[in-house]
DNA sequence: TAGATTGTTAATCGATTAACAATC
DNA sequence: TAGATTGTTAATCGATTAACAATC
């Protein structure tokens, strides 16, 4: 590894590691920068760049070997890590990401959910047990806790936050939509925004509209 | 408006109006480049680059009235022309999207819901009908739709997106972590890849704990 | 060997930052 | 008016693309 590497790079390494999994698993053992750019949108050059940040994975004339790039890329993001997660609030997003979210493929491993519910204290959701957010710091004391899913109500997300930073958390993933600001720079908050991604995307549908206004005016020749 | 806006710019326009909007609820009526900068970790001089866009929505001496700039991105990103969506595909996703998010405040307006489950359909959902899904095509005959808010199970995305797309919509809020390739060039497609995101989230973990280990070793002088 | 494709250096392009005249 | 802050032009910085020697 050859100093920092940019945020573009680091958040186009799990878009190669999507593509070269799809390709694993539909047999393809060998891939060239050319056709993994064409399979991505991204160009031959960029690919090189890219993983050229992190040391050499190809082989002259040849190409990469699927399988193996894969793993790289898995442990460059450190999937093999296993971490340890929480994922604190159990309402309808939290509840969606437990059932349908692979948190193990991504290398996280979910712990305990905790909630106020006293319906779901006490039970299990695939597998994993649900508990007292009462008894959220007494559990932080005990375990070591990688990473917290903080998918809480956004009026509770400032203050849940700060409880599960005080308490030694310093990693957050954050469904809140309310922007969690690190207090200490050791701290990393990755935010899911809904809205700020259905916004760019209105912004798109606007100016598509607006061309194909302007376009049948030109058209119509007024 | 000044030829095209680059991605970048359109991806921070959200974050401003998030920002604005908190700020307005809390009273404030007048926000210089350098504050909103502050409160969002941008530049000043970036701001005014971003704005300078769209056009001139500050007053010199003065800073932005903190309303009317709001309103103004609104505009920008479209939040004003209520755009008609459906969500197809009621599971879990789906239904914390319908239960939490607030399409109407984005200027979305959630039209119908479609699922095969025999339970839900003929139900309301926070309003919103959920319909068969085996009536979608008859539906977008007849109904004019901007955008489909994807939530089908990952093994469903391509076909259910094509059906779409065939019938004639050409906008998708993609949830299914599957990549939806446009075949038309103005079909637009916004996704939201979990699993890129915490992707993303564990790379900055592991680089954290490698630079740790590598300090404590020089602390140990080994 | 000839052909292919990498890894890397150099060139280009675009985005961010700095500076400042305009002006409220 | 003096002070503040915009909008915009110019300078800098960083990211992407192009080119090509290395080599499988």
């Amino acid at each position: 590894m050859k100093g920092k590497v940019s945020d573009n790079v680091i958040r186009r390494m799990p878009k190669y590691l999507r593509e070269l999994k799809r390709q694993e698993d539909s047999g393809l053992t060998r891939i060239s920068s050319t056709e993994l750019g064409r399979l991505l949108g991204f160009s031959p050059s960029q690919i090189r760049q890219d993983f050229s940040s992190f040391g050499e994975f190809g082989v002259q004339g040849y190409g990469y070997n699927v399988q193996s790039l894969r793993e790289q890329i898995e442990n460059i993001l450190g999937v093999n890590r296993s971490y340890k997660a929480i994922l604190v609030g159990c309402g309808s997003i939290g509840k969606s990401l437990i059932h349908n979210f692979c948190f193990e493929e991504q290398g996280i491993s979910l712990q305990a959910v905790f909630d106020l519910d006293t319906d779901l204290i006490g039970t299990k959701i695939k597998g994993v047990p649900v508990y007292d957010a009462l008894d959220l710091q007494e559990y932080l004391a005990e375990h070591s806790i990688d990473v917290a899913v903080l998918t809480v109500p956004q009026s509770k997300a400032k203050s849940a936050a700060k409880m599960l930073m005080d308490c030694g958390v310093h990693a957050f993933w954050n469904f809140t939509n309310e922007e969690i600001v690190p207090p200490y720079s050791d701290v990393l908050v990755e935010n899911v925004h809904f809205s700020d991604s259905l916004l760019s995307l209105s912004y798109y549908m606007a100016e598509r509209a607006d061309n194909q206004k302007r376009t049948k005016r030109i058209a119509v020749g007024s």
